[in-house]
DNA sequence: GTCTATAGTACGATAGAC
DNA sequence: GTCTATCGTACTATAGAC
């Protein structure tokens, strides 16, 4: 990859990053990058083209690495099913590696770039969001189904969704929790996101159905 | 309130539900409501204004039903302490509400205007965020310290997280989950989404410190 | 592979008529 | 309270030189 594509990638992830798809112009992130604005259109053909090259960028090795350790508990386990656990750490854990920088603090434009990414690729991207992650929509739901063998189709569903959607406000709110000076150091900023990916494996294996009210 | 004002929010929060802040412009708003450009600017003042405008008449309404939900928990419970579970339900249960119409089916436009106001604004307009929900904040942080009177500020810290980003996720991906046809039928909308309310409450119940790979 | 130049359109805000 | 008209700027995309 040229010196000037790779230029364009990285000054586009962070204006992206801070103001969001429509929020910035191809010329501003040519500008970045010590580029022509035409320059953009030559690489990436158009302005949708390199958001969806920075999204397969950034979420590529995060699938590889679920996949990873998908395969790695499963080699473990022998031919058992796997605990709710590690299906949970398997599919959110790569995540919140990636918010995290070097020294265990919160990486700020990581954070924006996944909630920017995470938000608007499905409004603005559906049909190439799903075929992206049908792959591991499927190994995921595949081994819940396994964990879970008295659970019915709806039931491996509602789970699922319950996994993505953790997953999706945990990165969402993870820029709140960076700014919050309250009582939480900025070291505490990995266990608090760690804890969140236990808590959710606890939430998944609670067979409820009905809400805390008592309604249908 | 005037009629042209009333039309103009209309108009604002469709399409800055369907396009975001930065992805529409008030000509189109305008036009949308049968009104002219430079109404935008009498009666709002400006653009940033219009949303804030639209964020506080939507979570106004919420917060509302959330302190209701609350006082009358209290009251039932005389002196005792909440139980988890109320208290996710108070916070939380008022955001599922408004994703739902009225048959009980997923309302689109509330579900994205929704996304976009959770996600958005703690971008563009920090400081009125923090402002706004501090006394839903303070409020529930308390109930949950009453409940919890076993753990320290950062563990309720850290709880009341959970919760945050929980109830983000719903949001964000109640799009994807009302647009998946696969084996769930629209009329089990809401049931998952309450059932996901229900299983937030078991995750702040675990005193999970640890992640489930055993890592420090 | 990168540039200049440009076409065609849209942007937010405001001044001032009515 | 709502309009027209306009300022200055920004937008994506493309044609064509080098």
């Amino acid at each position: 990859m040229s010196d000037t594509k790779e230029e364009l990638m990285g000054s586009a992830e962070r204006l992206f990053a801070e103001r969001g798809f429509a929020g910035v112009g191809i010329r501003e992130i040519a500008r970045a990058a010590g580029a022509n604005t035409a320059a953009v259109n030559y690489h990436f053909e158009s302005k949708e083209n390199l958001w969806l090259e920075i999204m397969r960028r950034r979420a590529g090795p995060v699938n590889a690495e679920r996949f990873r350790r998908l395969g790695e508990a499963k080699a473990r386990a022998g031919g058992d099913p796997l605990s709710l656990g590690v299906i949970t750490d398997a599919l959110i854990g790569p995540v919140v590696d990636v918010l995290i920088d070097e020294k265990g603090e919160p990486d700020q434009l990581s954070i924006r770039l996944m909630t920017r990414l995470m938000v608007e690729t499905p409004m603005l991207f559906r049909e190439e969001l799903l075929e992206f992650f049908a792959e591991t929509r499927d190994r995921f739901a595949a081994a819940l189904a396994e964990s879970l063998p008295h659970c019915n189709p709806p039931e491996i569903q509602a789970r699922f969704f319950y996994l993505v959607s953790a997953m999706t406000g945990l990165v969402v709110q993870a820029e709140m929790l960076s700014g919050a000076n309250d009582c939480l150091p900025a070291k505490a900023f990995r266990e608090v996101l760690l804890s969140c990916v236990s808590r959710t494996a606890a939430a998944i294996e609670s067979p409820i159905l009905a809400n805390v009210r008592g309604q249908p």
